[in-house]
DNA sequence: ACCGAACACTAAACGGGAATCACTTGAGCG
DNA sequence: CGCTCAAGTGATTCCCGTTTAGTGTTCGGT
């Protein structure tokens, strides 16, 4: 019984990650993962498998699976924040402005499917209103790049209707409708996404801010 | 040893529900814990318990746990086709008309949320593609009412932007939005819902549609 | 009256998810 | 060398949907 027997330690355990590098390979793995496969698709394991570590590695380096995709949904964000803030700064009519800005958004959803269903169609369910705050927070700052101009447009007479905040949410939700449908209902006989965001642009527009 | 020290019978078994009787019992305690809780929430074995009915049980009656929602679900969206079919045979001008059923839309989404969700919002990762066919194709009926009634305004040459097709998918997927948002962030301080349905519902119609 | 098939139901188990636990390994340092 | 401590591990827990292998009841045929 002094033979304890141990396993015949398999592989070799990979070795540290010094410093930081553990945390972003966990990262990057992750991100591929999520990006093919979504939220759903993105497991622990897999990822740690990926990673060539164990499981239980990632909660090292992480609280839980979903500070893992939030902070890579961050990341994502944090490009629309810059487009947003780079768009905000150009000295351009306002009403292009808007239009530029939400036509980005677009854009960028489309082109950031899974980050963007993760922040802005998930909440329910998936996450607790706490974990989504960080992130949120972001998204709200690129909301109120855009409210900003929403303002400028109120603030010269042009709003043909409701107050400037009504107005704010009604175009960025309908921007929202659009891509998220496009993006949860692929088999969808969708016209040219093109043309929909341009129509879609057009008669908002058109529709709330006066000429 | 002739007393075969029968189990107790725990808390006898629940005795047949005769004919089609269980099966709505299922439906009626999933519909409650479903509409409660949502899809993650509304597990087998939950249903199973309040039901007092094993949760293999479950299985008798339905093939598996999303037939059983998409069947709740089923239930809400023929009451939508309902509504937009009655909309659809009243003799008012069809601008009108095209926003009723779009506030129809928007008032029954914001009312049946988690089915309004499970058919709208969820498709990827949650379901596979067929499975949700069934109801996909009710949520087809209703878009093709609405669809109809685009194309009147279309024929009348009312239409300002874009072709019929990209001015309903548009009118439809701003609606989608805004509801869609509310119910999935309800923290954010939206303006008042009824406010932000007539702002929407006016802008993209008078940006689509000429008087 | 009896047999057996059909039925409605069940407990137990499986595989796979997230997360936690108690433990080991090894690098750096006095 | 012996110590500490961060980084890693396998085993385990709990919950999920689903499957398997039954158990008790009912009911039509003979």
């Amino acid at each position: 019984m002094t033979t304890v027997l141990k396993k015949p330690q398999r592989s070799a355990r990979k070795p540290k990650g010094d410093g930081h590098m553990r945390r972003g390979e966990i990262l990057e793995a992750a991100q591929r993962i999520f990006l093919a496969e979504g939220y759903q698709g993105a497991t622990i394991r897999k990822i740690a498998d990926e990673v060539g570590v164990s499981s239980t590695a990632l909660y090292m380096h992480f609280k839980d699976k979903d500070e893992i995709l939030l902070e890579i949904s961050d990341g994502a964000i944090t490009r629309l924040l810059e487009i947003n803030s780079e768009l905000s700064g150009r000295p351009i009519d306002p009403v292009v402005r808007v239009r530029m800005m939400l036509d980005a958004y677009m854009g960028f959803a489309l082109e950031n499917p899974n980050a963007y269903q993760l922040v802005f169609c998930a909440h329910t369910g998936l996450m607790t209103e706490e974990k989504t705050e960080a992130t949120s927070e972001l998204g709200d700052r690129c909301f109120q790049k855009f409210i900003d101009v929403v303002n400028e447009i109120a603030a010269s007479g042009r709003l043909r209707t409701g107050s400037a905040e009504s107005a704010a949410q009604v175009l960025w939700a309908s921007c929202h409708g659009l891509v998220s449908l496009i993006i949860t209902k692929p088999k969808f006989t969708w016209a040219d996404s093109t043309e929909l965001r341009q129509v879609l642009l057009d008669g908002m527009l058109h529709g709330l801010v006066a000429d």
